[in-house]
DNA sequence: GCGGACCGTTCCGCTCAGTGGAACGCATTC
DNA sequence: GAATGCGTTCCACTGAGCGGAACGGTCCGC
């Protein structure tokens, strides 16, 4: 594989403008023509007929007005993003449930979703002090994290599978990395009803996580308590945690969702 | 101006695929090719050719597996949105100040820029008991909102006359509808260093506002504590708000943002 | 001051990706 | 069983998109 050619060549404009779009990302917010036409291994002119029209569309943003420029997301999207449907209807409904939680223990609480093999945080609650390395749209591979484990323990057998298959990559010297492992996990996940993270994703850092199902009773959510590991005692922090998601899936088999 | 055609006729092909993004909104979160097709104005067939692509560049989703199938924004538009720069650095900075402003009042607490004539909110904290219609992502007229009030103070002038040309629609019987009421007010605003909104934007809801300023000195951000209008003192909630949107200016400022 | 590197922008003839009317199969509804 | 509305597929036509090349600007180090 070549470095300019992802894996897969971009053809369509749609597909061609949607890498553009991508290689924004976490560490690069903001790219100047010259970076997109690298990173996405278009020509230039190309991405320059492509970005302009995006920025011409309010998608893409460029501080016309300022000193250095270069193009970045716009609030076109951030809208956007609002509305997805995984994220408003649930968000909404556990929003209360959450900041009760977040009352009650102090601590920082997530929600997640599982993305194919991946988690990726929906709503975090406890911005606080020390800074956890978790984002609301961050994306984590999920036998790694609290959430994710206990996603995997009530999903289908072919999603786990996925997610071997996918690799079981260290995050933290804790951190499950056999599939063994992982099976093993997952039937005691099961048993209790929820899941502990001891510093597997984050060193010092431990979590509870509990399951929230819809209205389908199948798996839809994960919720969790997170925080320094000194801080997180599973004998106090489950039963609030597993009350609170139970609630949680009370509420979306109520609304229907 | 036809029905089935928006002001500008579509013609790009990006232009089109940003049609069909669009005709998701707040209140329409699920669409079926056809409504697609009658909210773009676009044929049924260039419609379904596009919606598929974004199927299959991941951007929208269709539940496969379902019953009732129909389009809807995916999971990818909301890990994008969560990267938009206004969003991302203004909130990284803000939800620290925001938390101890809600644990001080115990009130919902707004973080909003402006974009255009309207206020987008970017960062809400409280979603709490009653429900008050504020979302984060959501879009509201500047002039009728205390968030939006306060940016309109210290924005440029043409900001304030592109909000008048644009006309100052009447959300409640108290929002401010006249031009030289609006001008007056901002004046006030600015002598006083912050904005009262009492029912101006919905019926039994006030807020207290104040202005944010970046590393340029310009503004930035509105922040307001708002909540149901027995229960907002401006008296003692006017320094609290003030003192946490300076804080969060000297953070920016430290920050060089 | 000058050559070179790198940036964003513009031009323009070639061609294939995108187009959309029409026809299809399938549920619902009357 | 005719009518309506849905999502899907087909295919001949054509202009939207393509991208190499050339241009003008700024910022270096020599």
């Amino acid at each position: 594989m070549r470095s300019t050619e992802r894996n897969g060549p971009p053809v369509s404009l749609l597909s061609r403008a949607t890498a553009v779009l991508e290689a924004f990302d976490d560490s690069h917010p903001v790219l100047g023509l010259a970076d997109l036409a690298r990173r996405t291994g278009l020509p230039k002119s190309t991405v320059h007929r492509i970005a302009s029209e995006l920025v011409s569309l309010r998608v893409l943003e460029r501080p016309d007005d300022a000193t250095v420029d270069g193009y970045r997301l716009g609030m076109w999207f951030f809208e956007r993003g609002e509305l997805v449907p995984v994220h408003r209807s649930l968000s909404d409904a556990a929003l209360p449930v959450m900041e009760d939680l977040r009352e009650a223990t102090r601590q920082r609480i997530h929600l997640a979703v599982l993305d194919g093999v991946d988690v990726v945080y929906v709503e975090i609650l406890g911005t606080g002090r020390h800074d956890i390395a978790s984002r609301t749209g961050g994306r984590l591979p999920a036998h790694a994290t609290g959430v994710g484990k206990v996603l995997l323990a009530y999903s289908p057998a072919a999603t786990v599978r996925a997610r071997v298959d996918a690799g079981l990559p260290r995050m933290t010297p804790r951190t499950i990395a056999t599939p063994g492992g992982l099976t093993r996990e997952l039937r005691k996940i099961r048993s209790v009803g929820m899941a502990l993270d001891l510093e597997e994703s984050h060193l010092g850092i431990s979590c509870v996580a509990a399951p929230v199902f819809g209205a389908d009773h199948k798996i839809r959510a994960g919720l969790s308590v997170t925080g320094v590991t000194g801080s997180i005692d599973p004998v106090t922090l489950g039963p609030a945690v597993r009350t609170a998601a139970f609630t949680l899936s009370r509420t979306l088999r109520a609304s229907g969702l």
